[in-house]
DNA sequence: AAACTAATCATAATCATTACGATCTAATTC
DNA sequence: GAATTAGATCGTAATGATTATGATTAGTTT
């Protein structure tokens, strides 16, 4: 979706197409194919306007999430944010130091067959997390905690 | 694993067996394949000690999962824990509303062929979430919470 | 039983996020 | 194009989950 598609989409929900709004908009248009956190929104957006409120940032992403205009991930310790892709339902390889994603078109829900019984499905979610080429030359202490919250799915292949 | 066995690779690790962490651990063992939140075991353990202090909650959590002996899960908007599976490298199905775990034994890593070129895989993460059987008669409360900060996987698949 | 060091408690701080009431501003109406 | 009016923002404070620290307690070893 272009940018100015996405304001227009906004305002038919009965959205105000505000000066905030549009900044965090832009600024996540800014990095294609790239998670952002809800920190660096904030920390971009106070860098132009020392006022800011970040209630102002979150409520503006949870509504654009609400809506569907945004998508988040959870990773680390934080909360992610990205415009989201306009292919098909689809998974992605995650990088952990700078949020871009890699497309994976296979979706593992299609090959499952032992549901137990009388389970209700609300949502899945496949990632994979890890260091993209750019990102492996230079190394970013962010990754640290992403790294340490997540350790139990190391331990886990470990044990394989 | 069996609980005295869980006792003695701690103390093989070095670690002492104190009241706490024994009261953790059993606390654990009492609910087979489900993931608790850390919160229900301070709740828990701090009926039986007015003084608990969550640190010492947190810290043997923490400890026992980079020993491998615990494994967390980070879903809604804390953190879970359980005795691991004794069985191979697999993912479940998790109930949002009580934790219980169904496994799933296929791993959806075995079918990816379009890696991007030179991406480090670190760890992946694949989990289908919804409501058990017993679950969807009684709804709780704690769901909500859960499903709303996942939004976006419910999102992502309505556009499909 | 004394000694040693890990583990706990008590207390406070941190990080990410959410809440609330007063003020402002984008869109609509006159 | 000024007045109107919700919707959005700011300012401030609070919350929930987790982490930090230093004094005290308690498993384990000698």
């Amino acid at each position: 979706m272009e940018k100015e598609e996405f304001y227009k989409n906004l305002q038919l929900k009965g959205y105000r197409l505000t000066q905030r709004r549009q900044e965090i908009i832009d600024y996540l248009f800014t990095f294609p194919n790239r998670y952002i956190a809800a920190r660096e929104i904030i920390e971009y957006l106070q860098s132009k306007h020392a006022t800011l409120s970040f209630e102002t940032v979150y409520r503006n992403l949870h509504t654009l999430r609400d809506e569907g205009l945004l998508v988040e991930l959870q990773f680390g310790t934080e909360a992610h944010y990205r415009i989201p892709c306009t292919i098909a339902h689809h998974h992605h390889f995650v990088c952990l130091a700078c949020g871009r994603t890699y497309a994976l078109l296979s979706c593992p829900m299609s090959t499952i067959k032992d549901f137990p019984e009388g389970f209700e499905i609300l949502y899945h979610r496949f990632e994979i997390f890890g260091l993209c080429a750019d990102c492996q030359k230079a190394e970013q202490p962010t990754l640290v905690n992403a790294l340490i919250s997540n350790q139990v799915d190391a331990n886990l292949s470990k044990r394989e």
